[in-house]
DNA sequence: AAAAGCCCCTGGATGC
DNA sequence: TGCATCCAGGGGCTTT
């Protein structure tokens, strides 16, 4: 589910109201994609100084140490003053003084990890190999296109792949390429400037109009107060394989791209 | 180094 | 109604 949007919806949701919350306990529930990486109850008495978001990582900035975390398919968080009683899939509690963050997440591909610094190996691990921020200065269309001449793999499969770009999944990865004209198919070394430069503003555009809307709810998302997100009533291609492209009204086409499925238009997007 | 496949896990939709 | 199959917002790891 969670993609950039998701992500950093969520932390927005709730990142001001825990700033500064004192932990008073943390619950376990199924393992998760990875193990805490400490006791559990050694949290209890820390603070939470923020959150930030990394890709698609949330970083819960504790006085000492930080928790990475991340929503895998079909996590999601809730933050509220009372939590009911933890149901079959809500693997973590961090009960704090403001309220309790809660982890629901059904498939457990997600993930709650300590790291006890920033330069940590379980940051490293899991941070080290992300490519830029596409919200921030720091993407750059010239650097874009350098980043893509050097791949020959499909671009779809570029975009996902988080080396070069981070936080761009499959909803966004169709929806971007179906933006900037370009086949999701076409190897990315052949991209010429003036298309990666569509592209690159295509990311930056899909993705903060997606954060305004609130993200995409297609089954199950929702931001940490418990609120949906709209974007998925405004997706070009995305789950639309059939129905009429909203430019064109060419039929929008499914294929697959590394077991996964990809949406574009035959007619608006070009090899 | 980069690309391609394989998994992790559960639930919902679909088909027989 | 029951059961099998396929598919799903991710991404680390192993194999080519």
């Amino acid at each position: 589910m969670p993609e950039l949007p998701e992500v950093e919806v969520t932390r927005l949701s709730f990142a001001d109201r825990i700033a500064g919350a004192r932990i008073e306990r943390v619950r376990v529930g199924k393992p998760l994609r990875w193990p805490l990486g400490l006791q559990a109850e050694s949290l209890a008495g820390r603070t939470v100084r923020g959150v930030r978001r990394r890709g698609k990582y949330l970083l819960v900035d504790l006085d000492e140490g930080l928790l990475l975390m991340h929503l895998g398919m079909s996590g999601s968080l809730s933050f509220a003053d009372t939590q009911p009683e933890p149901g079959a899939h809500d693997h973590f509690d961090l009960v704090t003084s403001r309220g309790t963050l809660r982890l629901n997440d059904p498939r457990r591909f997600g993930a709650v990890v300590y790291a006890p610094g920033e330069d940590a190996q379980e940051s490293v691990k899991l941070l080290g190999r992300l490519g830029v921020e596409p919200l921030t200065d720091a993407f750059d269309a010239a650097a874009f296109h350098a980043g893509l001449k050097r791949r020959t793999a499909p671009v779809k499969q570029v975009l996902l792949a988080g080396d070069l770009v981070v936080g761009v999944g499959n909803i966004y990865a169709s929806e971007a390429l179906f933006l900037a004209g370009i086949r999701p198919t076409s190897r990315a070394s052949r991209i010429s400037r003036p298309r990666a430069d569509r592209l690159h503003a295509a990311v930056r555009d899909v993705l903060a109009r997606a954060v305004a809307k609130g993200g995409s709810t297609l089954r199950d998302f929702s931001n940490a107060r418990g609120e949906s997100g709209y974007f998925q009533l405004e997706a070009m291609v995305y789950d639309r394989a059939g129905e009429p492209c909203r430019i064109c009204a060419t039929p929008v086409k499914t294929i697959r791209q590394g077991q996964r499925a990809t949406f574009f238009c035959p007619h608006c997007q070009k090899p």
